[in-house]
DNA sequence: AAAGCGGGCAACCGCGTATCA
DNA sequence: CTGATACGCGGTTGCCCGCTT
């Protein structure tokens, strides 16, 4: 993009407009539309210079995050899916809070979309568990219940619009193997799950690698393991459900004391956001042996 | 019906980094 | 090399809206 000579308000003026009223708060649509003109002709960048040439009494980094945030053409609105949720999570759990990172796995969802997500979903989560978000202990809750959660219902809904085949999926989570029976909570056929050296929890799926083509277009390089396996799940939106058994993340053998006493998040069986139902509740008080 | 409250989200702020003259 | 400017990121704020009392 030429962004040589986007200054169209000559210096001396320039600071003197710096001087004059800018406009605060929400945008109006007569705004959004000015942006949207002026960079569908112009293109973006230059963004103070390109908020005076528009004639938006904005700063440039207001112009810039309406662009970025709200009105670029790829941005996806709405509610974030169970396979966004699914990958926000594992990527968190990498990289912490560097959102705009996590984000470019998330074609069309923005840094702030995401950061907002986990502000008030997830931290909200951690605050009913009276955990801290950066606890070994919400991150545990975190890995081996609402992720598998999150797994089960993207299976489920798979498996409403597509027929499936079960196969044996292999994880590699804990020291020592566990194999699950087939169960309808685990998607059904037996899993086992090996150890791993070092911890990092990897899979081993016969048919985790032909998951699938550069799911997210030109915007990343692949990274390994989880990250891989959900960033092809998350934008296929029809993954290859061999892949998501929910025996993948288990319990390694976790004291989950914060999920034992009257556990709001556990409570909580209708909203969309929440993991758990009362069917769930069942299934964790039988492998948890909850006292609920 | 209305006041209070809290959640969700858009927008702002401050700071660090990159780029350019 | 240095200072100015632009950009990008993460944290925070404030407003709107729906729910509860």
């Amino acid at each position: 993009m030429d962004v040589q000579g986007r200054d169209c308000v000559p210096k001396a003026q320039s600071s003197e407009e710096d001087q004059m009223e800018l406009r605060r708060g929400p945008w109006t649509v007569e705004e959004d539309f000015k942006l949207i003109d002026y960079i569908a002709t112009h293109g973006e960048g230059r963004w103070n210079s390109l908020a005076r040439c528009a004639g938006l009494k904005r700063t440039g980094k207001s112009c810039r995050l309406r662009w970025l945030n709200y009105l670029r053409p790829d941005v996806r609105r709405g509610n974030i899916t169970l396979e966004e949720q699914l990958l926000i999570l594992e990527l968190h759990s990498r990289w912490g809070n560097r959102w705009s990172k996590i984000a470019q796995h998330l074609p069309g969802r923005t840094d702030n979309e995401i950061k907002n997500y986990w502000r008030t979903r997830v931290q909200k989560h951690a605050k009913q568990l009276k955990c801290d978000v950066n606890s070994k202990q919400f991150k545990d809750t975190m890995r081996y219940l609402w992720m598998p959660r999150l797994v089960e219902r993207i299976q489920a809904a798979n498996a409403a619009s597509s027929t499936s085949t079960t196969a044996v999926t292999t994880a590699v989570v804990g020291t020592e193997p566990m194999v699950f029976p087939d169960d309808h909570h685990l998607g059904g056929g037996a899993q086992q799950v090996t150890s791993s050296s070092n911890n990092n929890y990897t899979l081993e799926n016969s048919s985790t690698t032909a998951a699938s083509s550069d799911s997210f277009g030109t915007q990343v390089s692949p990274v390994s393991d989880f990250a891989d396996y959900y960033s092809n799940i998350s934008i296929n939106h029809n993954p290859n459900p061999n892949c998501l058994e929910a025996g993948n993340y288990y319990n390694n053998g976790l004291d989950f004391q914060c999920l034992e006493q009257n556990d709001p998040w556990l409570d909580a069986v209708d909203g969309s956001d929440n993991i758990f139902d009362a069917e769930d509740l069942y299934f964790l008080q039988q492998q948890f042996n909850f006292n609920m």
